[in-house]
DNA sequence: CTTATTGCAAAAAATTTGCAGGTAA
DNA sequence: TTACCTGCAAATTTTTTGCAATAAG
């Protein structure tokens, strides 16, 4: 595990399992975003019998003490990773499906803007469009297809 | 139907089926954002035959032409609404789960920022956070409780 | 010792898909 | 007529839950 999750485990009276210490070290590890399905995954290379029930159920706890985000950032992509002191936001690429961050002081006016005009007070945000690389090409690019965003339609229509 | 819709199905050589006519109905009368199953029942109130199955085959087709938009606004809130001219962005309450509507012009610098700092061209953006009432309140408030922000844990711990 | 946790399997919930018959054009 | 569409049922996929056995503190 690593600094104070252990701690604030153990301190709200949660057993300090291996599995939880594994789902832990594998968000620390990975950086990114992870799935669950992912995150069972690396947890299972070194300890195959760990299942995925626990799995969902360490991150549901992990998320409800604070110490991992969970981030809807698609129809089925909803992802973990690990709490930092600065929390970031997400920008998601319909083209490539690549997931980029901001903070806050690259957000605008737009935590102030919402504030003043409608009383909201954000605490996260994600936004959808195209990233440089994908604006820049007019179109998909990359290799990380995103669901809805091919060239032409696959329905019907002769 | 109404207005261009049907045209554009018709123009693009697709066939207009009362269930599609019936599902973008659905969509306009509601105003607001709907979930597949919802549409479905709404439909269903007429016509009781009409299959979930043709309700999402319907939805992905007027999705891919542009017609409707699907937003997704939480783990399992997936929800669809007309797609209008001037497009807008949503305010996701954590405390009641309202949903709020920001136009771009309330973006505060937001879009201009983005496509500076990062190349990246918002399309559409969506923020979580607490609305008016659930702020003032200091915690949730309202009938439409969200899935995480309860009062206490309910997990184990004596 | 106590009982929070885990593993497993079965339950749920939400979409998607294969097909044969129905029907818009 | 023709082949796009629909209804139905079964298959998927993803997450949740019941329970007895296990192990953390």
């Amino acid at each position: 595990m690593s600094h104070h999750a252990t701690r604030t485990l153990q301190e709200l009276g949660y057993r300090l399992t291996p599995q939880r210490t594994l789902v832990w070290d594998a968000l620390r590890e990975a950086g990114g975003h992870l799935g669950a399905e992912e995150i069972c995954a690396r947890v299972q290379t070194r300890f195959p019998n760990v299942n995925i029930s626990t799995v969902y159920r360490t991150l549901e706890l992990l998320v409800e003490l604070g110490l991992v985000r969970e981030t809807v950032l698609g129809s089925d992509r909803r992802y973990y990773e690990v709490e930092e002191e600065v929390p970031h936001h997400h920008l998601v690429c319909d083209g490539c499906g690549r997931v980029l961050h901001v903070h806050n002081e690259d957000l605008g006016g737009l935590t102030a803007g919402l504030l003043r005009n409608q009383g909201f007070r954000l605490r996260e945000m994600t936004a959808f469009g195209y990233c440089r690389e994908c604006a820049a090409a007019g179109g998909p690019h990359g290799d990380r297809a995103a669901d809805g965003a091919e060239g032409g339609g696959d329905h019907a229509h002769p």
